[in-house]
RNA sequence: GCGCCAGUAGCUCAAUUGGAUAGAGCAACAGCCUUCUAAGCUGUAGGUUAAUGGUUCGAGUCCAUUCUGGCGUACCA
């Protein structure tokens, strides 16, 4: 609609100069009063022209020539937005297009043969994922569902490191919980891991081995069971909320295969690095940032700043169009540091984009719980999923936007869950099921040879918003917000249910009823296509 | 101190990216099931958009200052 709308301004701009280059925007108001339709360009003029914009918009109007089986009134109104109203007859063509393309309604074309990369979660194997982890987690799953929707190629990535000295750390305190299962009194420094999942590992190593480990380094086999046995639990935990990566990068194949020599290299001859104190540091400064940074400590070991970029460069070398990296607010100081690294190394940073989510603040007994994984007072997600469901999980972390703190009350959660909108949507799509049960015993059949009887505004309504869910998901993909879907579906949600409610099927006469069915098959798609891009399943029964 | 993000109804959050009368859900109150699922629908009430000033046809949205909260500000990641 939106572009017969604009090839209707097109042809008029052969009589008015000024619409050729003017901006043409198009937008739904939220008055129904308003029309299908809106455009403020007449306002958008009047610097230019130095007249009043109603004037402007009459012009305009007078100018245009509409089809009246399409367009079934053009209104001036307010400062001067220019209204427009579509036919039934017109609008009942969406529905058609529904049921032509079922699961592919609403998919845009528009980034079709590029690729994206999407980097998320990307904890470090020290613990199980916490609810914390879980904003991540489902964000960049939605993420990269909303890609793949407008067209990309996507590839999920977790990135993790599994040397450095949270990890050191790790295998000393499997160590010493083995120790202490040995029987001997253990020192347990408060510095590390106090989590059972610590004892669980000991335990299972004792149990497999006895006392043959007492001399091991910590360093090796302990380490090595207690990453292997988190990641497990890690790839089990995403799983259960329907999330699947497609590669795990390790930190450590950029030093194995000679990326970060190769970098620093690079910064050399570029002259961006600089000796001080017994550590290497490289020219920020000198790339608009705001302070040098060391990238090789005294030790000899890179920070992570290196192979952060070293990474990165991967991601360009492995041909993505766009780099999507996904973190906590903690985060927000490193990627600056990564981009001008990059722009360095020569790439177009602009391809890399940083979506930062603001904390979880969690609530147990209406407190604040604050979370770390070292001194083991979480919450993991596991826990969260167990209790609510992977779909109540993936709906609540979808919900608001990533620049909003986020609260989770736990009690609340628990207690309310049959009250979340989750259900409000999946509520809807089983009702549909349920009507075309129904329906068919009542010898009722959809068709789509009536469709211009249904013209109430509960009909119309519906319809119009089933007709904006493809432009309203490329909106939310591009800008990358995930909680636009759920915003919409609740909106779609609503609609359905008053549609429900006024416009009955069975017991109505035959052509509307099945005019009907029509509509509510359609809705049934654009619900479930909605709910597919959002993780969150939709059942045929409640 | 400096930097980033936020502050909207009692609570949790939206607001088509500068548009028309700021909207939903919970919670409260009043209605609607012998008819396709009441996990639903209808109505009532709830607001100086943290504060002040500015920019313009027009500001919750942009700018400045102030207040409050979160996160940073490492030779941790």
């Amino acid at each position: 609609m939106k572009q017969y709308l604009k090839d209707l301004f097109k042809k008029s701009s052969d009589k008015l100069e000024y619409l050729k280059d003017a901006n043409l925007v198009f937008t739904v108001p939220n008055i129904g009063s308003h029309g299908d339709f809106s455009t403020n360009v007449a306002m958008t003029l009047t610097k230019q022209l130095k007249r009043n914009p109603r004037e402007i918009a009459s012009e305009i109007v007078e100018n245009l020539e509409a089809d009246k089986n399409v367009i079934s009134s053009i209104e001036i109104a307010g400062p001067g937005f220019i209204n427009f109203s579509f036919t039934p007859q017109f609008t009942a063509q969406i529905i058609k297009n529904i049921l032509a393309e079922k699961r592919d309604f609403g998919k845009s074309g528009k980034y079709k043969g590029k690729k994206a990369l999407v980097e998320f979660v990307s904890a470090n194997p020290t613990g199980p994922l916490t609810v914390g982890h879980g904003r991540n987690a489902v964000v960049g799953d939605t993420l990269a569902n909303m890609y793949e929707w407008i067209g990309y190629d996507v590839d999920r990535e977790y990135y993790f490191n599994n040397a450095g000295r949270q990890m050191r750390i790790l295998g000393e305190s499997v160590k010493l919980r083995y120790l202490e299962l040995l029987g001997g009194t253990v020192d347990f420094p408060d510095t590390h891991y106090q989590g059972e999942y610590i004892v669980d590992i000991a335990k299972k190593l004792h149990t497999e081995n006895g006392d043959s480990l007492r001399d091991e380094d910590a360093e090796g086999k302990f380490k090595e069971t207690a990453e292997a046995e988190i990641f497990a639990d890690i790839k089990k935990t995403l799983k259960n909320i329907n999330i699947e990566f497609d590669s795990f990068y390790n930190e450590r194949d950029l030093y194995n295969n000679g990326d970060i020599e190769n970098v620093l290299k690079t910064f050399k001859e570029k002259d961006l690095v600089y000796e001080k104190e017994g550590a290497t540091w490289f020219k920020l400064t000198e790339l608009n940032n705001d302070q040098d940074k060391v990238i090789i400590k005294a030790s000899g070991e890179p920070t992570y700043r290196l192979p952060d970029i070293a990474y990165h460069r991967t991601k360009y070398e492995r041909g993505y169009d766009i780099i999507v990296d996904l973190f906590g607010s903690d985060h927000i100081a490193t990627y600056p540091d990564v981009l001008a690294g990059i722009t360095a190394l020569g790439y177009n940073p602009d391809l890399v984009k940083v979506i930062i989510y603001q904390f979880v603040t969690l609530l147990a007994n209406g407190e604040v719980v604050k979370m770390s994984t070292r001194k083991a007072n979480f919450i993991t997600l596991d826990e969260l999923a167990e209790e609510v469901g992977s779909d109540v999980v993936r709906y609540f972390f979808n919900m608001r936007s990533v620049s909003s703190h986020l609260n989770f009350d736990i009690e609340l959660a628990k207690k309310h869950s049959e009250e979340n909108p989750v259900f409000y949507l999946q509520y809807a799509h089983a009702r549909i099921s349920s009507i075309m049960n129904m329906t068919e015993e009542n010898k009722l059949n959809l068709s789509v040879d009536n469709l211009e009887l249904l013209n109430t505004d509960e009909e119309q309504n519906l319809i119009k918003k089933l007709h904006s869910f493809g432009e309203e998901m490329l909106i939310a993909g591009e800008n990358a917000e995930t909680h636009k879907i759920s915003h919409y579906l609740e909106e779609l949600a609503g609609l359905f249910h008053k549609f429900y409610t006024q416009c009955r099927i069975i017991g109505t006469e035959k052509k509307l009823a099945e005019a009907r069915i029509a509509l509510a098959v359609a809705s049934q798609i654009v619900i479930k296509n909605g709910l597919n891009i959002l993780g969150v399943t939709a059942p045929e029964k409640m």
